[in-house]
DNA sequence: TGACACCTGGGT
DNA sequence: ACCCAGGTGTCA
C-alpha cells in the first residue's frame, strides 16, 4: 500500500487524534507481527501498554509511535499495513487480519478508542524499542535520508554513486527513503527522465529536477491524502484522492497527458514500469 | 545486483 | 487457473 505520503497522512491524522491518550489495553491477535522475539509476559509493556501517547514519527516509510517514558513502536506498512481508530461502542469493524488491538483512553473527555493494526498480506509488522532514540539510530542505520529532506548536492551524490537504472535506485531505501513504484514513475515523468537511465549517467542539474520534483508530487500526494489503488485508508476510513493525478502510474496504453503518445508499461527489477516514450527521453 | 520468496485477494 | 499488486529481506 503505502509510500512517503500515504504513511504521512496516516501519521498525522493519527497523531491529531490520539496524542495524550493513555493505552491501557493491548490485544494480539497474531504473534507473528511482532518483528522480534518477546515473551508472552513482557509483551504489552514492549507494545506500550501504560504509556502516555507522545509522538508519531516517520522516516521514509517507516513509522512510530512513542510514549512519555520514552517506548517506542515502530511500523512498517508492507503492501496493506493499516491502522483503523474507531470508538468502542460504535460497530467494531468486521473485517478479518485485525492482528493488534489496543484501548486508548481519553480520560479527559471520558472517551475510549480501539486503535487497529490491520494487514491482510502481512509483508508489514511492528518492533518494539526501549527508546525512540535506539529507535531513530536504527533507522538512520538502515535507510537513506528521507525524501523530503534530503538536499540536492547529497542526493546527486548517492544517484550519481551508482550504474543500476534511476528507478531502481529510487526504489532503493538506502539511496533515499520514502519513494516507491507510484511516486518513482511519477516523478521521472515530471522531469522528463527514462526509467532505465543509469543513475550515474544523470547530470548534476538533472538530478536537481529530478529531487525537486520528487518532494513536489510527495508534497502535493500528502495534501489530499495519498493515492488509493485498492487497499489504502486512512484511519478514519477515508481514501486518497491523488490517483486522480496520476500522469503515467496506471496510464498504460492512455494517452499521454502531454504529448497525446501512448503510455507504455514494462517490467523493471520485477517492478510495473509506465512511463511516456516521447516526453521520458532524458539520459 | 537481480531473482525469488514472503502472503492474501481481486481481476480476467 | 492464471496474473497482478503502494514492499523488502535473503540468496546465488
Amino acid at each position: 500500500m503505502p509510500e512517503l505520503p500515504e504513511v504521512e497522512h496516516i501519521r498525522r491524522t493519527l497523531a491529531a487524534r490520539i496524542s495524550g491518550l493513555i493505552v491501557t489495553g493491548v490485544r494480539v491477535n497474531r504473534d507473528d507481527v511482532v518483528q522480534i522475539p518477546i515473551s508472552k509476559r513482557r509483551r504489552s509493556r514492549a507494545l506500550l501498554k501504560g504509556g502516555a501517547i507522545k509522538r508519531l514519527s516517520r522516516h521514509g516509510k517507516r513509522m512510530a509511535i512513542e510514549v512519555q517514558d520514552g517506548r517506542a513502536l515502530e511500523f512498517g506498512l508492507g503492501m496493506t499495513g493499516q491502522f483503523l481508530l474507531e470508538d468502542v461502542g460504535g460497530a467494531p469493524g468486521g473485517q478479518a487480519h485485525r492482528h493488534v488491538i489496543w484501548t486508548l483512553d481519553d480520560s479527559d473527555r471520558g472517551k475510549v478508542y480501539r486503535l487497529v493494526w490491520r494487514d491482510p498480506r502481512r509483508f508489514g509488522g511492528l518492533t518494539p524499542f526501549e527508546t525512540g532514540q535506539l529507535m531513530r539510530q536504527t533507522w538512520r542505520g538502515k535507510y537513506g535520508p528521507d525524501a523530503l529532506g534530503i538536499d540536492p548536492d547529497a542526493f546527486h551524490e548517492r544517484l550519481s554513486a551508482t550504474r543500476r537504472s534511476v528507478k531502481t535506485a529510487l526504489l532503493d531505501q538506502k539511496i533515499l527513503a520514502g519513494v516507491g513504484n507510484i511516486y518513482a514513475d511519477e516523478a521521472l515523468f515530471r522531469t522528463g527522465v527514462h526509467p532505465e537511465s543509469p543513475g550515474c549517467s544523470l547530470t548534476p542539474r538533472e538530478t536537481k529536477h529530478l529531487i525537486e520534483h520528487i518532494k513536489e508530487i510527495l508534497r502535493q500526494a500528502i495534501e489530499v491524502g495519498g493515492s488509493t489503488i485498492r487497499d489504502h485508508q486512512d484511519p478514519m476510513d477515508q481514501p486518497g484522492a491523488f490517483q486522480a493525478s496520476h500522469a503515467v502510474y496506471g496510464r498504460e496504453a492512455a494517452d499521454c497527458l502531454v504529448c497525446g503518445s501512448t503510455i507504455r508499461k514494462m517490467t523493471l527489477n520485477g517492478r510495473g514500469t509506465h512511463w511516456c516514450p516521447k516526453c521520458q527521453m532524458l539520459a
